[in-house]
DNA sequence: ATCCGCATAGCAAACGTTTACTACACCATA
DNA sequence: TATGGTGTAGTAAACGTTTGCTATGCGGAT
């Protein structure tokens, strides 16, 4: 813009408190070093009448914390990650520090972008929804010496710290749930497994129909082509009405379904009304996330419960713990699937886990 | 983190190619200063070789430009918003700029800390959806010697550039399409009018409602009690149930109902659903915004769009070319609203409009 | 032969801080 | 009286760039 207003430095402040610039430093930085009391007041009184503020580069020129910290997740258009990003936000913003957000598209050279500019721009510390457990990722994680916690995306290691789900234990709710009433016909809808969480929430959903003695018919696993989650919010809904296409188009209907997420079910459910089959009537379905809108489609969606807020919160206090080298704080925190339980699921006779000793 | 392996500065480079920091500089920056080709070639080798990257700080505490630039909104845990902000990220990822992204909650106080952090940031611009018109807020705008863009509210101003929505428009088209329809009780529920945009929005209705010769009544604008956003997505969907609840405790329900934006309106017609009230057959609905949830739901919201990813994209666009000094752009940008006729509106007799010399 | 302009390059200051080092006064201890 | 600690303050280097100024050599115009 046109003049800028010359802020005022140190310099100014030192010239009218006739002191030298290390001490109004020493007093402005908050350092520990002594400084008069009569002497910091001055300055402080000086610093507050010129609307004083430090210049940051320079600060950071000398090494500096930067007070940023980097947020990297698929996309923020993604309603989860969004409440995710508010939670992580609140956080920082009680700490100041600033948040960056960066959102990956799960594209890995999109991610390696975003974690050049991180590290250039010096941020005190990333949170990061690792997407694969490629080597390659990981090393580089590893070569960034920065703060680093994992999150949303479990993958523990000795290497970082992180935030956990239990992924494998929430496929394995789902699926169990829908037994216990009577389903047993399950297919499961979702987007590529490539990502470590679907791959165990996956998981779960096998063992479970394995437990209850039923035998996992290779039809019902549904997946659908597309690679890169795209820029829009309705990604995975878009998604989900190709899923119900690809299962109307099966021989069989399923009793019920079990999607990726909850985006994913409303776009199930969603093509399944506009093809006049009822949910939970003709067909149950099954979200995960509980995402807001969850309770706010009709029918409301029974889903299982993944703590954004919490998982927000812990990750970005556990983060700053680091980056201010605290040391009495959990360095890895796995938090448990909750069952929620509302109209999606049609409730036939309830059915027990098979014994051990039935075989 | 435990030991920084130094990285390497155009001191290095200068050493090892024999020349001084001064032509470094010069070839590495891009300066228009000329430089033998075959020194100019040696340093950019070396500079690769080194996988040399400049230190954005000692280049800012020079008076360089941050590459960031300010985004300041209501909530990213608003739907709306965070398709907002992904629009926003990609035109800057295209132009090697960095979205901070900031949630004000409509606080004035958090505003002001934003402001002040960007400020201290010395980012290349701000993005800002202006809540108030307040005088206090604008002239701290002013005095930001800054570049800025005003999207999404509506307020044009000489003194900035500014993408626009015509929302008087929308609230009149959302009005007239009810009357049209056979509408006319028409209530219209909303958050706090203190908005500029909600303001206009209301004035369009009640201008459609006078243009048709339906006389308004003072009930049928249903206020909720909340002042600011809260940090949750369901926040203005929660404030729907209650504008809902309000409604019905209304002697006479009216026929159909305007929501200030799609979030409450699905609120709305939860509220109503859970009370055995048909949407539309008992009373229709109409949201504004046209968030992707829009069709979703069921019945799928008829609503009034507001073109988002044009909206972020234009703003950012005309940001940036602010930033770099372009001088062949649009400095104010219009957009309209479109009408999305969906199914939470019940169509009844057509109403022609009365002719002004009807009356 | 002189002067000028131009291409090229280096020197060193400057940006605003922080901090290692030095200085010195004061007081307590041996 | 010498010794050393402690509280307080200043000097100047350093962080990694950019850039105004100066310098040199060279070709062309006068």
């Amino acid at each position: 813009m046109a003049d800028k207003p010359k802020k005022t430095t140190i310099l100014d402040i030192a010239a009218i408190a006739n002191v030298s610039t290390a001490t109004v430093s020493r007093v402005l930085s908050n350092s520990d070093y002594p400084v008069k009391q009569e002497v910091r007041e001055q300055i402080l009184a000086i610093a507050k009448d010129l609307a004083y503020s430090p210049n940051l580069f320079s600060r950071m020129l000398k090494g500096a914390d930067s007070k940023e910290i980097g947020v990297i997740i698929p996309s923020v258009a993604n309603p989860f990650y969004s409440q995710l990003v508010a939670s992580v936000e609140g956080v920082c913003i009680k700490h100041d520090y600033v948040p960056i957000i960066c959102s990956s598209y799960n594209t890995p050279e999109l991610q390696l972008k975003h974690i050049e500019m991180l590290k250039q721009r010096c941020v005190s510390g990333i949170l990061i929804s690792v997407l694969t457990t490629d080597d390659e990722v990981i090393n580089q994680l590893k070569e960034l010496d920065t703060n680093i916690v994992l999150f949303d995306q479990t993958f523990e290691s000795k290497d970082f710290d992180s935030v956990n789900f239990d992924f494998y234990k929430a496929g394995y709710m789902a699926t169990e749930y829908l037994v216990q009433n009577g389903h047993r016909n399950i297919a499961f809808a979702t987007a590529p497994l490539e990502r470590r969480s679907r791959k165990l929430f996956y998981k779960g959903y096998r063992k479970a129909l394995e437990d209850y003695g039923i035998e996992f018919e290779v039809t019902n696993l549904v997946v659908s082509k597309v690679e890169n989650d795209a820029i829009t919010t309705d990604f995975h809904y878009q998604n989900g009405k190709n899923l119900a296409k690809m299962i109307l188009e099966k021989e069989k209907l399923p009793d019920a379904i079990i999607a990726i997420n909850d985006m994913t079910a409303f776009g199930i459910i969603n093509f399944f009304e506009a093809n006049e089959i009822v949910v939970p009537a003709d067909i149950s379905v099954m979200g995960f996330d509980n995402i807001p809108f969850s309770e706010m489609i009709s029918p409301s969606l029974t889903t299982i419960e993944q703590p954004i807020n919490l998982t927000g919160r812990l990750a970005t206090e556990m983060l700053i713990n680091k980056i201010e080298q605290k040391t009495d704080y959990e360095r890895t925190v796995k938090l448990e699937p909750k069952l929620i339980e509302r109209k999606s699921v049609r409730k036939k006779n309830k059915i027990l886990r098979k014994e051990k000793n039935d075989l």
